[in-house]
DNA sequence: TATAAATCCCCCACAAGGGGGGAGTTTCTT
DNA sequence: AAGAAACTCCCCCCTTGTGGGGGATTTATA
């Protein structure tokens, strides 16, 4: 039977890159690049008549980002997988490409063989990211070891992160109101702060919870 | 100059797996495998002696979980990579893991091939995943796309479950406090709740926030 | 034998929360 | 042009929660 090969479409402003990968990708069997553009709104009006499977997509765009790009394109073809390729590569552009419904993130430096490979991962229903990218995104994940805070104290402030009171919190532990109040005591006076809000920002940003 | 070759430590109760893994490894140039355990108490106890730069482990252990040996290890030995090979790959398993300080987690059905491009890329001081749990942690940064919440509402909402109080919020936005309440009504009757600590709960469940 | 952790107790004053009502404007979609 | 959402603001009410002050006890760990 007949393989139905993978359309492609890439949204890159510069045309060195932009022509390298169409070339990269064209030459392979199963893939072919339908259409490549330099600015993410020409790519969005030819979207419906190029119908890709997969959209390369550069981030540091004239006129809306790629990432601006990202729920455009979904909005107008839902199943479209977008896969960024990009020099970009700091915490905050990943986190926002990933929320916006990215597939999968490779920085500038990644060999072909990675992009097709990241190709075939992200079609096979995966997601793919390069090394970098994806220790920033485990280190998200990651606790601060050294808090100062006990078992108990990062417990309970992780409850109150979520709105919830003393005495629920209370409840849901097992102890007396009194009890949390005093843990809270502690907390404030180890992280120096004097509010709920304070408490909770510094510890974020401290990785304490 | 002589480069000093990475010292790999193998952790997994299955025989013919560690012994593949040994074999896998042990081939390779700049590679060596120091010992292999099918215990990660038999593990730690060595680990002073074996001194390695990479330990890669199981999750399925007998005695204590290769989750819970990753920060026993990592007390141990500070520097230590972790690299986790395993059949589990559910939400829970994969982000306690991540958050335990593993560098890396691949699914058993990770090749040859993939296996040494992981341990290369965390080597360097990368990470690595391999598709399907890419994935998984990319769904986990995703919203809701579908949301009953406004723009608006949304953003009341992070502020709310960031601890701050309707005061802070209207002064952040620019707007009045009583404006802050109505929205804060309606974000209620949306969710169909009637206090913070539910908002945010059901928020969260259905990645509104 | 200190030190930290976890538990519990009392006081007080003020801030915050939640429910009820209504009403004006803008902005977007049909 | 009509209607619906969204965003803005205002009033009433009472209950609950919060933060700071001062303690105490027990257990475990260094």
């Amino acid at each position: 039977m007949e393989e139905p090969s993978v359309r492609i479409v890439i949204v890159e402003d510069d045309k060195v890159i932009r022509e390298g990968y169409r070339f990269l990708i064209g030459e392979k069997q199963g893939y072919q690049v339908i259409n490549t553009y330099s600015t993410a709104e020409q790519a969005i009006k030819k979207l419906n008549e190029d119908n890709p499977d997969l959209v390369m997509l550069d981030v540091g765009l004239p006129g809306i980002s790629g990432i601006e790009a990202i729920p455009k394109i979904k909005s107008i073809l839902p199943q479209v997988l977008i896969l960024i390729c990009t020099v970009h590569d700091t915490e905050e552009i990943i986190f926002r490409a990933l929320a916006n419904g990215a597939s999968g993130y490779l920085t500038k430096n990644s060999s072909a063989v990675k992009i097709m490979e990241s190709i075939r991962e992200i079609m096979q229903g995966g997601a793919s990211m390069s090394a970098n990218v994806a220790q920033l995104v485990i280190r998200s994940f990651q606790r601060n070891s050294h808090s100062p805070l006990s078992r108990r104290e990062t417990q309970i402030l992780e409850e109150i992160a979520k709105g919830k009171n003393r005495r629920v919190i209370a409840d849901e532990l097992f102890i007396d109101n009194e009890t949390v109040k005093s843990h809270i005591k502690n907390i404030y006076a180890k992280l120096n702060v004097h509010s709920k809000a304070d408490a909770i920002r510094t510890a974020k940003e401290n990785k304490l919870i």
